[in-house]
DNA sequence: GTGGAATGTAAGTAAATATTTACTTTGTCA
DNA sequence: TGACAAAGTAAATATTTACTTACATTCCAC
């Protein structure tokens, strides 16, 4: 039968341990900055999708900056860990083909929460924030460029596998944001398959090269 | 010698036309938005910048969200306007390098203000925003896309150029992007340049082609 | 099973923010 | 010149938002 009306508040308290709790919070928050922006991150709202009072959320964190800290920080460190079980096979061009559509399905099958990071939505917040996010898109962006200077092969300028890595972060970024934008609706790996295959004939290109 | 201890409002009212105040107020939004973030956009930022009071913000128009609408339609319709103005010279191929360089020689020049229109910053704002926002990029898009299947050659696919396009596209929102994140310390231009260089290898790989 | 610690919350409060009101100053044009 | 419209504002008001307090419930170690 119906549950009730419109429960404004779960009959039964949902009892969880601290830890629980605040890895709920910190996912909640980054889930409405992803579907719904910054802006309406609030703690009304949080507490909503939760269904838990606002008090309760002020029991784990001491205010909305904690929150937010502790949010990128956890979007952070769940990209630098899918970044590092990354392995991939075959040429080092494959394997960083795979690897940008691995972080693009990454992105999907969270509900696009590391996006809010490698798009730079969340780096004006503050100074921290700002620092955690820079440094995982460097992370990012070296390992790309191992792959990428591999690929190009050692003879050629070193610059240039630089330049392939800024292409394919070019790559995630765009079609993260084109998914964003088009309300999920575009599909990242698509997208992004589009623009490897074109590189791809950069990249070899530059193998079978002028020298 | 020094005007005021720290005068809360101009000794002299500034009068202005109704059409000029509403474009300073517009112009001092999308400043706002694009140097501190959406989150930052408060009518009192607002009437600090421009020396008025709030309710005059109010005497041109209804509200907040009208003003963002304002904002985003009148930084539309500056991109529109570079990009139909956009000429070049040379192969296509050369002009699409142009065309890229020249939209974030805008951006720069502009403040940055177009930026948060082609990085989705304001696309959560209203509906009638988003549509705003992707009809533009679209426009971006459908002109880099022109140039690119002429620089391709009709011979092959023309997906491909559709592609080179969307990498095109990628390259003005990575390098606006990294733009932002650096705090305005890494230059676009430069960015963009060795990424433009590594695609031009591909696109003449496909000139010269299998065929 | 009990008592203290952990978790939860209803009902606040204070500050921030958007918006309105009632009134003043300035421009303009007949 | 004077009167009407347009622009400006100080001082409210309404609402939203982050955060607190005082108390209730549940967990768990003994």
């Amino acid at each position: 039968m119906a549950p009730e009306r419109s429960a404004p508040r779960a009959r039964t308290r949902q009892y969880r341990s601290g830890d629980e709790r605040r890895i709920e919070i910190v996912r909640a928050a980054i889930a409405i900055i992803a579907e719904q922006g910054l802006r309406e991150l609030k703690t009304a709202e949080l507490a909503r999708r939760l269904g838990v009072s606002e008090a309760t959320i002020f029991r784990h964190f001491g205010s909305m900056e904690e929150i937010l800290v502790a949010a990128v920080r956890y979007e952070a460190a769940l990209l630098r860990d899918r970044i590092e079980a990354f392995e991939g096979s075959g040429t080092p061009w494959e394997r960083a083909e795979q690897l940008v559509l691995s972080l693009l399905d990454f992105f999907e099958e969270t509900g696009g929460g590391p996006i809010v990071i490698v798009t730079g939505q969340v780096i004006r917040l503050s100074p921290e924030i700002r620092e955690i996010a820079m440094k995982t898109i460097g992370l990012v962006r070296r390992r790309l460029a191992a792959l990428a200077n591999e690929a190009v092969g050692r003879e050629r300028a070193a610059a240039s596998g630089e330049q392939v890595a800024n292409l394919l972060i070019a790559v995630i970024q765009s079609s993260a944001l084109r998914w964003v934008m088009s309300e999920r609706k575009w599909p990242m790996r698509a997208n992004a398959e589009g623009m490897l295959e074109v590189l791809r004939q950069a990249v070899e290109a530059r193998e079978g090269g002028v020298a």
